[in-house]
DNA sequence: CATGAATGAGTGTTCATTCAT
DNA sequence: TATGAATGAACACTCATTCAT
C-alpha cells in the first residue's frame, strides 16, 4: 500500500472544487430566495450532484452557509490588505484604496455578500460570534487607514470606528439594493460617486486641492 | 335606540389594541430569531393569545410580518414629513432633521427596521413590490430636501438619489449593528456624529461656517 | 310565573322555523362541498345566524348532519305510505307509487339524499346505527308492495330483499348522478322509464297485458 | 460498460410496489373511515413507511385518493372488454359477462369502489371531471352490448343511457351496501340474482326461452 | 335568545438529515 | 465516492366548539 501522495492531491483538489462548485450554488440560490427559501435537494439540484454529498463536505445546512460568508470574509481578509498595499503609502490613497477593494469584493460576491445582513440571525450563536468576530476583524485595515490619515492630519478628527463602519455599510449598500442602482449605476460610479461623497466630509479644507481626483465625483 | 355605534367603536378599538400586541410581539421576535425562526406557536405565546386568533387579525404569517414592516414605513411617511417642517425653511437644517428622524423613527422600531433588510426575500413577489415602492415613497421627503439644498448652492451638486439612499442606509446602520454600538453611542452620539461626517461632505466650504452646530460632530 | 303557553308555541314554531333554515342551508352547502367541506362558520352565514346560534339547536356538526340525513328519512317514513295507500288495493299499482313516492322525495331532498351514500362513514357508530334500522324501516312498506304482489302470483317470485334494495338504490341513483341526468331526463321521465324497466322484469307475463301503462317506457 | 438498466429496472418495480402498498392501504383506510376521517400519519402507519415518503410517490392526499380511485376505473378499463370478448358473439350474453364484470371487479376493490360514490367532492374540479370523464368511459362496453342487443331485436327498445347506467349502479351497490348483503348474499349469487331480474325486464319475450339460465334468480 | 371573539387540538405538508447500496 | 430513498420532527394553518357579553 503506498501514500499516494499525488492521489491524495488530486483527490484534495478534487474536494475543493466541490468545494467550490457548492458554495457558487448555495450563494446564488439563497440570494435568491433566502436561506430558508433553498432546500437541500434544490441545492443539491443546483450544484448538479446528489444530497447525500454535501453532507461529505459540510456539516449541514448551516454550515453551507456560514462557508458561504466566510468566503466573502476571506475574500476581505486576503484581498484588501493587498490592495491597499498597491496604493502606495499615502494615507489617503490607501483608504480610498480600501473602500474601493471592499466594493469590488462584494460586487464580485454580491449574491453572498447580502447573507451577512439577511441570515445572520439564522446561525447558531456560536456561528453568529464566529461571523461577528471576523467582520470587526474586515474592518481593521481600513480603522488603520483611517487613523493614520488622522493622525497626519489629512483628515479631520472624525470617530474611526464609526466612520469605518459607514464606509463598509456603504460598501454592503451596493449589494444590498443593487436593483435600485443597476439600471442607473456601474460599480465604478458607484465607488467614484460614494467616494467623493463621503471624502469631501473626511479631507480638511486645506488638503482637499491634493486631492481632487477622488472629490470629483 | 341607537345605531350600536359605541359597541362597535369598542369592538373596532379591542381590535386595533390587537393588531398592536400582535405586532410589536412579532417584530420582538422576529429580530431576536427570525422571521423564519419564530413559529405561530411562539408568536401566539409571546402576544398571550391563541394561534388562532391571529388569523382573525392577519391573513397569514407573510402577512404578519408585511405588517410589521408597514407600521415602520407607516411611521416614515407621517412623521418625517412633520420633523421636516418643523425644522423652519433652511433646506439644510430640513435636510438634517429628516436625517435626525429616520434615525428617530428607527431607533423607536429598532425590531421592525432591520427586517426590512433582512427579510424582503420572504415576501411574496407582490408584497416585495409594495415595500419597493413604499420605501421609495419613503425617501421622497429627504429627496427634495437635499435638491433644495443644492439648488440654492448650499449643498455641492451631489448625486441626489445615491445620497439620500446613503443617509436611510445609515439611518438603518443604527439598528442593523445597534449590538455594536449600543455601548459605545447612545442614539443623539449617534445622529450627531453622522450629521458631522455627512454634512461635512455635503456642504459647499463657503457655508461651512453658517452651519458649525450641525458640524461638530 | 304565567305557563305562558302562547308564548311557548310561538318560542316553539320559531325554533323549528330555525331548525329549518339551518337544516336547508346545511343540505345545500352539503351536497355542494361535502360534511368536510362545510365549516360552521359558512353554515352560519348561509342561514344568515352566528355560529353561536347553531349550537342552541344541534349538539355539534355531526348532529347537523345527522338531522339533514334524517329529515329525508322522515319524509320517507310519513310520505310513502300515504301515496301507497292512495294508489288503491293492486299491489303492483301499489309498488308502482311507493318507487315514484322514493324518487319524488328524493328529488325534493335531492342535496340531502346523497349525504346518506356520501357522509355515512362520518358519523359515530352510534348515529350510523341509527340512520341504518333507520334505512331498513324505510324500505318497509316497499317490501311489504312486493311481497303482496308475489303472493299474487303478479310478479315474479324475486328476491324481496334485493328488489327493494335494487328499486331504493334506483331512487337515489336520480340524486347520485343528477348532473348526469339533468340535461336529458326531467323526474317524471326517469321514473316512467325506471318503472317499465324494472316492471317488465318482474311481472309475470301472463300479466303485462293488465300493466301496459306502466311498461310504456 | 452497461446502461444501468437492471439497477432502474429494480428501483421503478421497488416504486411500483410502493405505489400499491400505499393505495390499498388507502383504499382500506378510507374506505372504513372516510376520506377525511384518515390522516396522513394513519395512513403511513397502516402502509409502515413514514409520512414523508408518502409525498415521493403521490403530490398529495387529494392525489392518494385520485390514484385509489383511478385503479378501479383503469381495471374497469382493461378487464370489461376482456370479459366481454370471451363471452362470445352473442349481445345478451356479452351484455351478461359485462354486468359480471363490473361486480366482480367491484368486488375485489369493494373499499375503492365506495370512494368514487363517497368521496367525489373531496377532489379538484379537474380531479372530478377527470374522473367523471372516466366514468363516462366505462360505461361505453357495456352500452355497446346493449345497443347491439336492441338492434338485434333481443332486447327491449329501453334507453341505453339510462340502463347502462342502472346496471352499473346496481355493480357499485354491491360495495355500497356490502354490509347489507354479506351474510345473505355472496358475489355470485348477487351477480346471479340481479342479472335474473334485470334481463327478465329487458329481454323480448320471445327470445327468453333461448337465456333462461340467465333468467333462473 | 343571540352574538362572534377566542381557543387549541389536529391537519396536511415540507425538508434537513441519515444510511443502505 | 456518490447516490437518493427513507425518515420524522416541525411547521403553518383550520375549524369545531365555548363563553363572556
Amino acid at each position: 500500500m503506498n501514500t499516494g501522495s499525488p492521489a491524495e492531491a488530486a483527490r484534495s483538489a478534487r474536494a475543493e472544487q466541490r468545494r467550490h462548485q457548492l458554495l457558487t450554488a448555495a450563494a446564488r440560490l439563497m440570494e435568491r430566495d433566502g436561506f430558508h427559501g433553498v432546500s437541500m435537494q434544490a441545492l443539491a439540484e443546483e450544484a448538479s450532484v446528489s444530497v447525500g454529498l454535501i453532507y461529505r463536505y459540510f456539516g449541514g445546512k448551516d454550515e453551507v452557509l456560514l462557508a458561504v460568508i466566510w468566503r466573502v470574509l476571506d475574500a476581505f481578509a486576503s484581498q484588501v490588505p493587498e490592495a491597499i498595499d498597491k496604493a502606495g503609502p499615502d494615507p489617503v490613497e490607501r483608504t480610498a484604496a480600501a473602500f474601493a477593494a471592499y466594493c469590488t469584493i462584494i460586487d464580485e460576491h454580491r449574491h453572498a455578500a447580502v447573507l451577512t445582513y439577511r441570515e445572520s440571525r439564522t446561525l447558531s450563536t456560536e456561528g453568529r460570534a464566529r461571523i461577528k468576530s471576523a467582520e470587526v476583524e474586515t474592518g481593521r485595515p481600513l480603522r488603520a487607514c483611517l487613523r493614520e490619515a488622522i493622525d497626519e492630519g489629512l483628515f479631520r478628527d472624525v470617530d474611526v470606528e464609526l466612520c469605518s463602519y459607514d464606509l463598509l455599510l456603504l460598501a454592503h449598500g451596493w449589494a444590498l439594493k443593487y436593483w435600485y442602482f443597476e439600471h442607473s449605476h456601474d460599480l465604478q460610479d458607484y465607488v467614484r460617486t460614494q467616494t467623493a461623497l463621503m471624502f469631501g466630509g473626511l479631507l480638511r479644507p486645506e488638503h482637499r486641492g491634493a486631492y481632487t481626483h477622488l472629490l470629483a465625483g
